[in-house]
DNA sequence: AAATAATGTGTTCACGTGCACGCATTTTTT
DNA sequence: AAAAAATGCGTGCACGTGAACACATTATTT
């Protein structure tokens, strides 16, 4: 017999009642506002009243319905957002984006506060993390590429018990409730494979910006270790060669590409290990033989990949990064408990023309 | 300035508050208990109520609060699944998966009832699809396999004003309210794209399973073409051979393929076009030189490309269809509106041994 | 010691929707 | 023509949580 069907009402037995706060309040030998108070750590609870609490919540499993949380919920949460500043169409913008777009849909009352600091300047942070400490807030939501200066940040955090996440990069060991981002060592890795599976390269052209020049403040460091390793294990007499450019000269970028292939004509692979590689595009177009592979589906990088200049792109849903982050964070600080998990990984995506088609939601 | 912050508490103007069916009623003139009526279609309203009621709707731009929505559902909405039987691992073992975890966490009253039909049998679809016409249901989920039958069942639920939608694949012209599934035919060029980028073969050897042999109910008809033409258009000179096995006989499997290969020792590339590819595994184990491309990331298939018998795998998040397909359905059950958008193609994955991790959710 | 503040707890309304129920009025049946 | 059914519409409770409020009791200040 080939059909059947079933019920799945209920995930455990037979009648199993999800259990709600009034349960929790009975059980504890409460009323429902203690144990709303004790779960929001609102104050104005006994510390034997709220071990009672606890042990009921624990015994009973309870966890809060988000629906009649995100129905009820009056008082906006503020949660502040310290992230690199952008122009339009940078890896940044996607990410502020994917903030924006959640605060809006996913159904709580979120009042998101941005801290906009300037991605080349430590100061920069400085500053603007004391602006965000002099403003009240629920939580932080921020990315980390200085790191001492995070350190320090997060310490004052901590301090003042006020929950952060971490968004797109972190630092390990700091007590974020929350880390959403992925693998950067595996996408350098991958980059690699993706570029030389076609052959043995001779040699290889690594462009980097300018910026990435500073070694305290570079978000492309271990990126680009996976990447070199890579090519290192697997092809140990492949030349890496390096040429800086300066994206605020995009006029100077095609001359210098130029100039560099013809003192090295036998150089047939390029790799970016940043997000522009699109800045390549115009010298890429000239020389149709040259493998690129580069990272993120900006839009202009996408654009290159249709064309044809790019080969792959190594990238992962950028704006799935903010949404989920900003979620489980609003989440948390809604239910008062921490993510179930802390770190979520994305996966990496492999972009080629074929596939690029529906990737863009 | 580097630093500013931003409020996005509303997306529109200063105090705009969005409309609930008070405002409707209010708008229509008309009572909260009529305006729920006619949006869930449950009649006990004149013609002109309805048009009244609707214009206030279009006019204030309401839709409803899905929070509001699940927290109230009572009666379990009953939705039908009419798709393939399957063992445990196998494809439709993860759509199954993903429909049942979503209807236990949309929130919705969900009431899953599951129709599985044998994939090659069309009498086992028609049993099945009569079945479960005798059984009263609030919508349909299923899937397009035999297209005729399916044709005259959709027929038949369009009489009756049944709403459904295809999930995976489908059959164009219908009167279904969603569909979510994937570009079947750039899957077939993507798997011969990522087999042949190495260099170009001399033969290929396509494995299929013997049911495909029946072009009635082939499911994977479209995906072959999209290789086959891919090869036949790239590399015109290539002999793509094909051979048969049986997944019911998995003993005999390697002897055929070890008996192709004596005969055509030229062979070095190898791909299948339906989820199997696992099953080719031992083989390509004693034969480490042979490029293999598959689709799906089966349990059993992952296993292989870790282990560097399978170079490539084209996928999708399966489960993610189901969820998505059941969510928007549900929705759409819910709010007594089709989805905004109708088809939603979901993105072809590239996995390799390299960017494997974290895939599986 | 009285006034004031802090602490601990319970009560109540609000959020927006689903849906049962009740009551009139109109239409159909007997 | 009376009874029954169908139609059209409004009212009210329930869903589970957030959070203000009210009220006692205890601790602190004056």
């Amino acid at each position: 017999m080939h059909a059947f069907f079933a019920k799945f009402a209920a995930l455990m037995s037979e009648n199993f009642k999800i259990p709600t706060v009034f349960d929790i309040a009975r059980e504890a030998g409460v009323s429902r506002g203690t144990v709303d108070r004790v779960i929001h750590r609102r104050g104005r609870f006994s510390a034997e009243t709220e071990k009672r609490v606890r042990d009921a919540i624990k015994r009973l499993g309870y966890s809060a319905n988000l629906n009649a949380a995100k129905l009820a919920s009056r008082k906006p949460r503020r949660i502040a957002c310290l992230l690199p500043s952008f122009k339009e169409g940078e890896y940044w913008d996607y990410i502020n984006r994917g903030l924006v777009e959640s605060a809006g849909t996913l159904g709580f009352n979120l009042d998101l506060q941005m801290f906009l600091y300037d991605q080349t300047s430590s100061d920069s942070f400085k500053e603007c993390s004391s602006m965000l400490l002099d403003t009240p807030v629920d939580g932080v939501l921020l990315n980390a590429v200085f790191k001492d200066e995070v350190v320090e940040f997060s310490r004052e955090l901590d301090e003042r018990g006020i929950p952060y996440a971490f968004i797109d990069n972190n630092v390990e060991g700091l007590g974020n409730v929350l880390y959403v981002g992925f693998d950067v060592y595996r996408g350098g890795e991958l980059a690699a494979f993706l570029l030389t599976m076609s052959g043995k390269p001779e040699e290889i052209l690594l462009v980097r910006i300018l910026r990435d020049k500073d070694h305290r403040g570079d978000p492309n460091r271990v990126r680009r270790q996976g990447f070199l390793d890579y090519i290192g294990k697997n092809f140990p007499e492949t030349v890496v060669h390096t040429v800086f450019i300066d994206p605020n000269a995009p006029e100077g970028i095609t001359p210098t590409l130029e100039a560099f292939l013809s003192e090295h004509p036998h150089v047939r692979h390029l790799a970016t290990t940043n997000s522009r590689i699109h800045l390549a595009a115009p010298f890429l177009a000239a020389h149709p033989d040259i493998h690129a592979v580069g990272f993120d589906d900006l839009e202009k990088n996408v654009k290159a990949l249709k064309a044809g200049y790019v080969d792959f792109l190594v990238t992962h849903h950028i704006m799935d990064i903010s949404r989920e982050c900003l979620r489980l964070f609003a989440e948390s600080l809604s239910t008062g408990e921490p993510p179930a998990q802390r770190n979520h990984y994305v996966h990496l995506d492999i972009l080629h023309r074929l596939n690029i088609d529906g990737y863009e939601r």
